[in-house]
Parts: structure tokens; C-alpha cells; sequence
DNA sequence: CGAGGTACCTGACAGC
DNA sequence: TGCTGTCAGGTACCTC
């Protein structure tokens, strides 16, 4: 699904392809996304691609920016004359653009960026850019991992929640990024029971799992992401971390560590995979 | 304030 | 075949 990687690895698609183009027209198929917006957007360029957390930000030439969240199922598919002459593998999403495209951006050279989102849970808002930190979700959200998440505040974090330690690392007002394979991949890296209490953890266990975060963000970003509904990158690609999975989707097949068979619990109403073996 | 439950939305899939 | 029910996951919002 779409955390910190994902996005990620959506942005760096952006930044290749995407940036230094036009926008010559948008259209809006999705009447809860962009609509009204349309004159921030049209004829102007875009300069950059940001993220924060799960959350992607596309800077335009006139002081405006687009903060977007793509949830669950949530596509960006950028196409042009140099990209249609590339020698793709077979694994392109088919019908772009199809029943699920919500927008659709026309830009010079003859580029064009879909967007697709089967279950519309995606949001779009065109705000200044100097605005964009003060969107609730941008605000609220917590520290990052390769960026300002440090070991002092992930301790303390972790020690003073009150609920799980999966619930607290999947908070993004605590952490941002982190979603639901990650967290659960993380902690059987790091051979913490997901059920446990934050404040129960030593600090040694709270390293092990800090440093097990970082690893396995870092694994999803060098495999592209994971695709489990419909994830793609800018390309319409799959990600190839499902194949790396730890115990995320793995229940009833053996734990990578210990041979252990996996389980699937909910925690606060999220499916959880872990090894009773090794992770206590 | 914090944590848990549920709505949002729709396709996939199991079971009848 | 086709219908019904359940599940999935990120966040917003409500409730305790």
C-alpha cells in the first residue's frame, strides 16, 4: 500500500518525468477533486515534487501547489511521446485512460498524467505554497524516518503511548509514513510481539525496533514499493516489495526468521501478521 | 488528550 | 450464474 516508499518512489517518478512540463488543461472527471481550482493549475509549470509522510505535494510555477494524498488505491500514470518509445516490461497497468481516471492533466510536448483511484478515498487541494504546512494533515503529522526522526523522541514516543506498540508506530501524528506492511515487517525484524504495550518495551528493544523501521523502509524503497491492490509508480510499473514481504500477507507460511508459521491477528481493526515463535 | 471503533468507497473473493 | 456478505487499508471523525 501506499507509505513512506510508495510515495516515495511516486515522487522520484514525478522529479524524472514530470517536472519542467506545462499544464495545458486538466480535466476533471471526479467532481470531488480539483473542481473550482482549474485557473490555479492551467498554464502554469510545475517546479518541483515534495513529500511528507504518505502525502505528496507538486509545486507550481505561480505560488501554488498541489497536496495530494493518494490512500489506498490511488494512481498517478505519466505518459509522453519519449516515455511511449521506452521498452517498458509487461507488467503496465492496462486502459489508461479508464473508468477509474478522476483527472486527467494535459501538458505541452504532448504529455499526459493520469490519475486513477479506484475507491476515490484520494484527495486533491491546490493551496499557496506557502500554505502548505498548515493543511491539518501536513500539521499534525510527526517526525519522519530518514529525516527528522531521532532516536530520543522515537523512545520517548513509544514509552509514553498507551496503546500498542503497532498502533504507535502506524500513528502518522507520531511517525510519518509508516502504514500497516512496514509496521508490521518492522516488528518482526525487530522480534516484538505487535500486541505489546508501547510502554512496556526496553530501551534496547525500542533501538532494535528503530533501527528494524529504517531497514525495512529502506528495503521497500529499493524494491519500489509493495503492490497489493494496485500501487504503480509514475511509469504505471508495479513495486516488487510483495515479493520481500517479512510477515506482512505471509499467514499460515513460515516466519524468514525462525520457521515459525505466521499468524493474523486485529489490532485496532488492522489485519497483523507476526511469528508467536520469535516475536515476543 | 489518547486510543479504539467506524465511515468513507468499491472490487475481489468466498460461500450458497 | 448471481446474489450476499466480508474484507482490505489511510485517514477523518466520533465516542468513551
Amino acid at each position: 500500500m501506499p507509505e513512506l516508499p510508495e510515495v516515495e518512489t511516486l515522487r522520484k517518478g514525478f522529479e524524472k518525468y514530470v517536472v519542467g512540463h506545462k499544464i495545458l488543461e486538466v480535466e476533471v472527471r471526479d467532481k470531488k477533486l480539483l473542481v473550482g481550482y482549474e485557473k490555479y493549475v492551467v498554464g502554469k509549470k510545475i517546479i518541483a515534487a515534495r513529500r511528507f509522510g504518505k502525502g505528496l505535494v507538486i509545486d507550481l510555477s505561480n505560488g501554488s501547489s498541489i497536496a495530494i494524498h493518494i490512500k489506498l488505491t490511488g494512481q498517478f500514470v505519466f505518459r509522453s511521446p519519449a516515455v511511449n518509445n521506452l521498452k517498458l516490461p509487461k507488467q503496465l497497468i492496462d486502459g489508461i485512460p479508464s473508468k477509474f481516471t478522476r483527472v486527467i492533466f494535459k501538458f505541452d510536448r504532448g504529455a499526459v498524467l493520469y490519475f486513477n483511484d479506484v475507491r476515490r478515498f484520494a484527495w486533491m487541494k491546490v493551496v499557496p505554497t506557502s500554505e502548505v504546512g498548515r493543511l491539518p494533515f501536513f500539521a499534525g503529522m510527526g517526525p519522519e524516518p530518514f529525516k527528522d526522526l531521532g532516536f530520543e523522541y522515537f523512545q520517548t514516543m513509544i514509552k509514553k503511548s498507551s496503546g500498542s506498540v503497532k498502533s504507535a508506530l502506524m500513528d502518522q501524528k507520531k511517525i510519518g509514513g509508516v502504514g500497516n506492511i512496514y509496521a508490521n515487517d518492522a516488528l518482526n525484524l525487530a522480534r516484538i510481539d505487535p500486541r505489546r504495550k508501547g510502554a512496556g518495551l526496553s530501551t534496547e528493544e525500542i533501538k532494535k525496533l528503530f533501527d528494524a523501521v529504517h531497514t525495512v523502509l529502506k528495503k521497500g524503497l529499493k524494491y519500489g514499493g509493495a503492490t497489493e491492490i494496485n500501487y504503480v509508480n509514475i511509469l504505471g510499473l508495479v513495486g516488487q516489495y510483495q515479493n520481500h514481504f517479512l510477515v506482512y500477507d505471509r499467514e499460515g507460511e513460515k516466519c524468514k526468521n525462525c520457521g515459525g508459521i505466521i499468524k493474523k491477528i486485529k489490532i485496532a481493526g488492522r489485519g497483523t501478521y507476526f511469528c508467536p515463535n520469535c516475536q515476543v
